[in-house]
DNA sequence: AATTCCTGTTGATATATATCAATAAATAGG
DNA sequence: CCTATTTATTGATATATATCAACAGGAATT
């Protein structure tokens, strides 16, 4: 981890949280001086689940995952954390824990915010609180929706959620670099990761996409989305 | 539905929202001047998915299941909403749409508060702003926990959990009328409703609950806590 | 009381998915 | 550049779970 920042302020970070907007000049500052900066190298671990949440976590550039360490060691894979989005599990409201574990997947400067700073403005700025809900929120409903597919769609359906959200979401491009391994995919759907590698085979050899182990493109987005909805 | 408010005041109410403890006299007057009261019979919708969240919902008598309408018509049930408790989903801070259903399964005294009011109270109380990101955080951990545990364990486990939800949180007994059908069991927990015949057999079998159709009864509490933690 | 319509129950079977074992390919370290 | 180690792939098999079909029992309706 370097102590440099590289990150000059918060007010002219290009980067920042849509939500610090509704900051005053005073409050950007404040959260300007409580917060530092760290350099991780890929794989390395920016939070560990369980560990107190002391700070608000911002990625400046690069990827993570981020990760639930659930039964028998057995990971369950939420999300890739990606800059200008707010990382910070319920638990900060809840039991002021960590809720998941977050990974480098490349090299990644994060930001970290100390919380009580952060939960002292929630507390006295109404629109920022307001931004903070609808964040929360939209992870929240996102959970939900994630949790009524996992629960009731195939592995095809669920697969095919999985490559959209990587193009829609993370790379918005329909050709993109799988960074997870199989095995993450696999967690990240809930499937074993042999089951992954032959359904990945199939969405190939029927022309909905390419993939090599490191490279996928979706040929066929509308028989895709058919695959996510229908299976 | 009954015109009449069977609840005199937000101020005097013994089932309200603890955080309502956080309002001034006046918001709470205010509270309590945009609220509406409906008495709802056994199978009657109280919200409906997809609809605006014109209105939060608490529940003053009775019990209600929450349910995500899924695929080809495949509920999935939430929880059961109880007196005391804010009955808000997700979408309300994001699309103000009701993420879930909310029915009556017996008859339900409901109280509506309109969400605007709601809204503009969290705007200029923080204190009463931090108890909502509590509680919504709160659900939100909650379904991140049960997506990993539906994820993660076979049926044995997930119908533990179940039946200890119903036990902890819902009845706190460890006798209870089991109020959902074997059908809806099987939509909390992910199942076919003949696996949870037959796996209610096997604990009963086994000593670890009593259970009639009606009924449940739980004797063997740590075996049943060690099912659901190791399968 | 007869009928209808649910819900619950049971056994047989089909399907989805995980696991195991073996090998190939890729990557990291020396 | 070679070796060690991880990751990917493939086929065979085991397991978990869903579906299907049939029937029983209760509650509601006529």
């Amino acid at each position: 981890m370097s102590a440099v920042n590289l990150i000059s302020s918060c007010e002219t970070c290009t980067r920042r949280w849509k939500n610090f907007q509704h900051l005053t000049k005073e409050e950007l500052n404040l959260v300007n001086e409580n917060r530092y900066e760290a350099t991780f190298k890929p794989g390395e671990i920016i939070l560990k689940q369980g560990s107190p949440t002391s700070n608000a976590l911002f990625i400046a550039t690069g990827m993570a995952k981020t990760y639930i360490e659930g039964l028998n060691g057995k990971n369950f894979i939420i999300s890739i954390a990606l800059p200008g989005r707010l990382i910070l599990g319920p638990g900060a409201y809840v039991d002021s824990r960590h809720t998941y574990t977050v990974a480098a997947i490349t090299t990644v400067q994060a930001c970290f915010i100390n919380f009580e700073v952060f939960k002292q403005i929630v507390r006295v700025n109404g629109a920022f609180a307001e931004g903070l809900l609808e964040d929360i929120s939209a992870k929240s409903l996102g959970s939900l929706t994630r949790m009524v597919n996992l629960s009731q769609k195939k592995m095809h359906g669920r697969l095919a959620d999985a490559l959209l959200y990587f193009s829609d979401v993370v790379f918005k491009n329909d050709e993109y670099e799988m960074i997870l391994s199989r095995q993450e995919l696999g967690e990240m759907t809930n499937m074993a990761k042999e089951c992954v590698v032959r359904i990945l085979k199939e969405l190939e050899d029927s022309g909905v996409i390419y993939s090599d182990s490191s490279q996928i493109k979706i040929i066929d987005r509308e028989k895709l989305i058919q695959i996510s909805v229908k299976r």
